[in-house]
DNA sequence: CATAGGATCGCCT
DNA sequence: GGCGATCCTATGT
């Protein structure tokens, strides 16, 4: 299946890419294990101008660095202190935007995701929250800063990227809300930037 | 240096 | 619906 190249996620509507996420394959392979998930759920944050982001007015730090990245890098952080959440940078170096994925279907590498969770069987709602898919995938917040339009060469070498299924998505089976957990964001809090792909979720596998 | 709090989850009631 | 886990980051002294 075709890689998702830096033309995706270098443009500037981040609200667009975060959209067009939805049904893309995410994929990553740690230790020669591959393991993946169909995207189902995204949140858009539009960097400086947006008071829920990490990067609001500018803001730059060791953690956020990473967002001033060229879109295509991966931007991983610890939240609660217990959980990677992962986003994927966009639009062009300098501008700090991202997209926040929040659930994934399971598809290859389910003996991994079972390993790593401490399932026994992957059921409805195995991974769709934001840090439930990471733990499932393997991501870390080490991970971040790596570059997620090169798929690795070898088996044994690490990598997440993102393919495009073929998978159509109607504009009537996306739910738009306002993204979770952004209260402290005033007004920019209500940006409808939140997006459900409704087909698909909650199918357990 | 100290400390509050967070783009969450799972278990408890 | 409530709460504790758990630790890094940002901010302030």
């Amino acid at each position: 299946m075709p890689l998702i190249t830096k033309e995706f996620y270098t443009r500037t509507d981040v609200v667009a890419i975060a959209r067009g996420l939805l049904g893309k394959l995410l994929i990553t392979q740690f230790e020669a294990k591959l393991s993946s998930g169909i995207i189902t759920e995204t949140e858009a944050y539009e960097g400086i101008t947006d008071r829920a982001s990490h990067a609001y007015s500018g803001r730059r730090s060791e953690r956020t660095e990473v967002m001033y990245r060229i879109g295509g890098t991966a931007y991983v952080y610890l939240c609660y202190g217990v959980h990677s959440l992962f986003n994927i940078v966009t639009n062009v170096e300098g501008i700090p935007h991202a997209i926040l994925i929040r659930g994934i279907i399971p598809m290859d590498g389910s003996q991994y995701m079972l390993e790593r969770t401490g399932k026994k069987e992957i059921l409805k709602n195995f991974s769709d929250g934001p840090g439930k898919l990471t733990k499932a995938l393997g991501i870390h917040y080490s991970h971040t800063g790596l570059n997620l339009t090169k798929k690795p060469y070898k088996k044994y070498d690490s990598g997440i990227w993102l393919e495009d299924i073929g998978c159509s998505v109607k504009e009537e089976e996306i739910k738009v809300t306002p993204r979770i957990g952004v209260e402290y964001a005033g007004e920019d809090a209500l940006r409808p930037y939140r997006f459900v792909y409704h087909r698909l979720q909650d199918t357990g596998n």
